[in-house]
RNA sequence: GCGGGCGUAGCUCAGCUGGUAGAGCUCCGGAUUGUGAUUCCGGUGGUCGAGGGUUCAAACCCCUUCGCUCGCCCCA
């Protein structure tokens, strides 16, 4: 016997999960076409050095790669926005920037698993290109709210933490922490609700900080307000465009879901200004969505610079949130109609009127077990039908049939051309 | 890389200080040979993850190994 298990880390959707997971891209495709983005995707296997960059070590060891028969170094793909960038790359000078576009790609990664973390995940992305001004930032947040809306959550249940990496960079050169520390101590300050504040100095002094800068960085991580940090700034540029950002979210009626956090930093160089992680108020979870600006990603793979921002929502992290707060939503499976032949003579004719019936558009399914009607009744039930077709010789020998009202429990015997003309064309 | 938990029927699991296996659901059949919610009766189905050890006797104790899972580390 062969290993019936999936690969590790993937996933196997049965009918039930495969409804589900219908259902989430339904809810984030419609979302995204109502706020104007268009859909876009690419193969899940790219060329290797597209992930591959100067801090590529810790990637490069969590992609599923290998080579194929021709010696191309492949991957599949563990995030999608260095196949979006090279899509514009692509077209840089005929696009018409702004662009709205988004995807729901598979994404691969070769690592350990913890709860809410696969090695194969659906990740819903949007991004806007080409649009430098904060309200990029507030039409991919007022995004990805909707569709947690869609999915039956509110303030209460989320909240979008918001950061601007402007900010962070100015409280360190305030500090006069050097250029070069600067991305070193932000990883760090990425661990901040993580480790004890004890931890996190001897960290930072690790890296050549100071104590006295470590304890004027404490210090200024400790606002919580954004107009008090922004008092004891000299470079206020990061504040000013996270308050306008807030400005606008406030205006959309928004507010509600923001919530200004001074440790989101997310990841190194990728990320240029506002940064976001969207999580439970008390953040109980991994980050149920990231993302934020990165207006230099397109320039290091040799293009120019266009400003981007955008995120990644997976579907693990939501669907287990979705069900702790039991916002799972009921998908039964659903049918029109089930036809069941009362016997092997009747087997044509129950082909021609599920052809009929489908032709109007009308979903159809046929049993054909020959099994006691009592059994091919249980199966309709199972299967959702509203109404089942029964076929018995006596009324098939006046072109009629029984169709039996599985809700009501009622039957009644119908001309064959009757029932057809009865429903409604639906195409 | 470190640590914990779990592997028993198709599924979910019970099985006490060791005495060679059980329930519910599913499936199949019957009460009802043309009728489905909550009826009732019966039946199929297990190399107890694998291998070794201790014992008169192991699902249970010990060792090894494989698989799954959770947490930490790492990472988004």
């Amino acid at each position: 016997m062969i290993d019936l298990q999936p690969v590790k880390g993937t996933r196997d959707f049965f009918p039930d999960e495969m409804r589900l997971r219908n259902w989430l891209f339904e809810v984030w495709r419609k979302v995204s076409e109502q706020a104007g983005f268009e859909e876009y995707d690419t193969c899940v296997l790219e060329h290797e050095e597209l992930y591959i960059r100067k801090a590529g070590d810790e990637i490069s060891k969590q992609l599923y790669s290998f080579e194929d028969k021709a010696g191309r170094r492949l991957s599949l793909r563990p995030e999608m926005t260095p196949s979006l960038a090279r899509l514009v790359l692509q077209h840089t000078k005929s696009l018409s920037f702004p662009i709205k576009w988004f995807s729901m790609p598979q994404c691969f990664r070769y690592e350990r698993m913890t709860k809410g973390r696969r090695r194969e995940h659906f990740q819903w992305n949007a991004d806007i290109i080409g649009q430098p001004e904060m309200v990029a930032e507030a039409e991919i947040l007022m995004l990805l709210i909707s569709a947690c809306e869609s999915m039956g959550l509110t303030a209460k249940d989320i909240r979008v933490f918001i950061n601007d990496r402007r900010i962070l960079n100015a409280i360190l050169s305030q500090l006069n922490v050097a250029q070069e520390l600067h991305s070193a101590v932000l990883v760090i300050m990425d661990k901040r609700d993580k480790i004890s504040a004890e931890a996190l100095g001897k960290m930072l002094e690790e890296v050549g900080m100071s104590s006295s800068q470590v304890e004027q960085l404490n210090e200024y991580l400790s606002k919580s307000d954004l107009q008090e940090l922004k008092d004891s700034l000299q470079d206020t540029e990061g504040i000013d465009e996270l308050q306008h950002l807030l400005q606008l979210m406030d205006t959309a009626g928004y507010r509600d879901y923001l919530q200004f956090d001074i440790s989101i930093v997310r990841g190194l160089s990728y990320y240029t200004g506002a940064v976001f992680e969207v999580n439970s108020p008390e953040k109980q979870h991994r980050a149920i969505c990231g993302g934020g600006r990165y207006d230099s990603l397109l320039s290091t793979y040799g293009g120019e610079t266009v400003p981007a921002v955008g995120f990644g929502f997976g579907d693990v992290v939501i669907l287990d949130v979705l069900k702790e707060l039991e916002h799972f939503p009921e998908l039964p499976r659903t049918l029109d109609y089930t036809i069941i032949p009362f016997d092997s003579e009747q087997v044509g004719a129950a082909l021609k009127i599920a052809v009929e019936l489908r032709s109007k558009g009308a979903t159809v399914d046929c049993n054909f077990s020959m099994k006691k009607m009592k059994k091919s009744l249980q199966q309709a039930n199972e299967s959702g039908a509203k109404f089942a077709i029964l076929l018995f010789p006596e009324e098939m020998s006046q072109d009629k049939v029984v169709i039996r009202d599985m809700q009501l429990r009622e039957q009644k015997p119908i001309n064959i051309t009757d029932l057809i003309s009865s429903v409604e064309q639906v195409s």
